[in-house]
RNA sequence: GUGGCUGUAGCUCAAUUGGUUAGAGCACCGGACUGUGGCUCCGGGGGUUGCGGGUUCAAUUCCCGUCAGUCACCCCA
C-alpha cells in the first residue's frame, strides 16, 4: 500500500536503515583517512550551468533542475567532481601537491528509479589532484579495494576490473583504428558483456572496420594480463610505452597487496568522455548487481572546468548498491541495535526518584541509561517487567535499585535458560563522583563508556 | 522517456467458478504467571483490498485509467 510516502526514488531512512548507512560512511572515512585523505563539501545545489557547461546535454534530461524563487536556473548536485573541481582551481596555487580530498555528498539525478539507482543517493567521491605518476593510480582503486576488505568483502564477493584509455587507444591504434571510428569502438566494446556479439559485431562493421580489424576488436577483452598483451602486441612498437606504464600500475596494486582483487578487463570504458587514462570499475564477483564504484584518471577536466592545468584522478562509490551487497552478503547483521547502555530498575523499596537520579548519575558519567518512562509503572510494575522492557530495548546492564542507597549491577544478556547471575551491587552515592564510580562499575565489570 | 510484471494489516501471505461482517502468523499495545528475565497463556488496536471509474443482483477477484513498486531498454556522474 502506498498512499503516502517520500517522493519516488528518495528514501526514508528508519533507525534501522540510518544504522546501516552510518556503518557504511564509518568505514568510508576511516579508509580514507587511513591514506591521508581529508573531507570536504560543497553546496547541493548549484547553478545550472555548472553541469550543462561541462558535457552540454548529455547529463542535463536528467539534472533534478528547477528555477528558484530568484530567478535562477539551479540544479540538485548530481555529480561532485565540479563542485569539487572548482574547490581546488580557487586555490589551486596554495594548495600543497599532491591534493587528497575525499568528500560524502548526496547526489541527485531526475530518472526513473530502479534496482540500486534512485533518484538521491551518497557517494564517497576521492580524488588526488597534481600527480601524474601512476602511483597515484594505484593508490587510489587500492583505497577503493580497502574499503571492501574493511567491510567484510573479499577478493571473492568483489571484483576490481581495471583498463587505461591510453593503453586501448595505442591497441586500437594499432589494430588500424582511426580517431573517428574511436567513440564508436568504445562503445562496443562498453557493451560487449551486455549484447550478443553479432550486434557488436554489425556496428563495427557500420562505422567501416573490415572483418580482420572486427575480430582484433572483438578479441581485446579477451587480454586479462600482461603476458597476454605481450603475446598480442609485443612486436607493436608505438604500443609499448602505454603498455609498459601498464605494467608499472598493476606492479604498484601488486606491491599494496591488492593484486587478488584486480582484473584486467578492457572492455572497462566508463561513460563519460572526460576519462584520460586508467580507468576501473568494482562490481561484485557474481555480477549481478551494478557497478559498486567506478573511477579513472582524467588529466584535462580540471582545465576544462576550472582553468588549472592539473592532472587529476578519482572515483566515486555510491551507498545503494554497496548496501545491497552487504545485505546479501548478511554483513549488517551485527552492530545495529543502538540499545542503552544501562536500564536502570526501581523496587519497592526505593522512590521513584531514586530512578530518575541514579539515572542521571549515570549519564553524567558519559553511560546512555533508560528507564521506565511512566511514573504509575516506576512505583507498581514488578522488577520482571521492566526488566522485560530493558530486554526489548537493548540494553547492555542492569542497575537494580535495592532500596535508596544500593543497587546491583549486572549485565543483562545471558544465555537462554540460564539462571540470572548475581550482581555486583553498589552505592548509589558513589556514582555522584567520576573517580568512585567509574571505581565501583569497572568492579562490576562495566567498560568505560563509548566516545562517538 | 518506452515496454513487461506486481499492488490485500507495519512485515510475510490467505480468502472456492465473482457470493454474506476480508483472515492467519510475526510485530506492536495491555494483562496473567502474585516482585530478577527471552517461554507459555489471555485480550486489544490496526484495512475505504493503492486510488478512480466501468461491467454485475453482487468485485479483493473481471475490464479501463491512474499512481506506486519492480525488471528490461535509454542512460550511467
Amino acid at each position: 500500500m502506498q498512499t503516502k510516502g517520500p517522493l519516488p526514488g528518495f528514501r526514508d531512512f528508519y533507525p534501522e536503515d540510518l544504522a546501516r548507512r552510518t556503518a557504511i560512511f564509518r568505514a568510508w572515512r576511516a579508509v580514507a583517512r587511513r591514506y591521508s585523505f581529508v573531507e570536504y563539501d560543497g553546496p547541493p545545489l548549484e547553478p545550472l550551468e555548472l553541469y550543462t557547461a561541462k558535457s552540454g546535454d548529455e547529463i542535463a534530461g536528467q539534472l533534478y533542475s528547477f528555477e528558484d524563487k530568484g530567478g535562477r536556473a539551479v540544479s540538485l548536485r548530481p555529480e561532485m567532481t565540479p563542485t569539487f573541481a572548482r574547490m581546488v582551481a580557487a586555490r589551486a596555487n596554495a594548495l600543497p601537491k599532491p591534493v587528497r580530498w575525499f568528500s560524502l555528498p548526496q547526489l541527485f539525478r531526475y530518472e526513473r528509479a530502479q534496482r540500486g539507482r534512485l533518484r538521491e543517493h551518497f557517494q564517497l567521491n576521492v580524488d588526488i589532484v597534481g600527480e601524474p605518476s601512476e602511483l597515484a593510480d594505484a593508490e587510489l582503486l587500492c583505497v577503493a579495494i580497502d574499503i571492501m576488505r574493511e567491510l567484510g568483502l573479499g577478493p571473492n564477493g568483489v571484483r576490481a576490473r581495471v583498463s587505461d584509455r591510453r593503453l586501448l587507444n595505442a591497441l586500437l591504434a594499432a589494430i588500424g583504428v582511426t580517431e573517428g571510428q574511436l567513440g564508436a569502438v568504445y562503445g562496443v566494446l562498453d557493451k560487449i558483456e551486455r549484447q550478443p556479439h553479432e550486434i557488436s559485431r554489425e556496428k563495427l562493421e557500420a562505422v567501416g572496420l573490415v572483418p580482420n580489424q572486427v575480430e582484433r576488436v572483438m578479441a581485446l577483452p579477451d587480454i586479462s594480463s600482461m603476458d597476454d598483451l605481450d603475446r598480442d602486441f609485443g612486436h607493436v612498437e608505438a604500443a609499448q610505452p602505454a603498455i609498459a606504464q601498464f605494467g608499472r600500475y598493476l606492479g604498484h596494486l601488486h606491491a599494496l597487496g591488492v593484486e587478488a582483487w584486480v582484473d584486467v578487463d578492457l572492455s572497462i570504458v566508463r561513460g563519460l568522455a572526460y576519462y584520460t587514462g586508467t580507468v576501473f570499475e568494482l562490481f561484485d564477483a557474481r555480477g549481478e548487481l551494478r557497478a559498486i564504484c567506478g573511477g579513472g584518471r582524467y588529466d584535462n577536466l580540471l582545465g576544462q572546468l576550472g582553468g588549472v592545468d592539473l592532472p587529476a584522478l578519482g572515483f566515486g562509490m555510491g551507498d545503494v548498491v554497496l548496501g545491497e551487497l552487504l545485505k546479501e552478503h548478511g554483513l549488517f547483521d551485527d552492530g545495529l541495535a543502538e540499545g542503552p547502555d544501562f536500564w536502570v530498575v526501581s523496587s519497592e523499596h526505593n522512590a521513584p526518584a531514586t530512578v530518575l537520579r541514579a539515572a542521571a548519575a549515570l549519564r553524567r558519567l558519559g553511560y546512555a541509561a533508560e528507564y521506565v518512562l511512566n511514573e504509575e509503572k516506576l512505583r507498581t510494575q514488578k522488577s520482571s517487567a521492566q526488566i522485560k522492557s530493558a530486554e526489548r530495548a537493548g540494553a547492555a546492564w542492569l542497575m537494580v535499585l535495592r532500596d535508596d542507597a544500593r543497587a546491583e549491577v549486572r549485565p543483562l544478556s545471558r544465555a537462554p535458560g540460564a539462571p540470572a547471575r548475581d550482581g555486583t551491587e553498589i552505592v548509589l552515592h558513589d556514582l555522584l563522583d567520576p573517580e568512585r564510580g567509574f571505581a565501583a562499575l569497572a568492579e562490576a565489570g562495566v567498560p568505560a563508556p563509548r566516545e562517538d
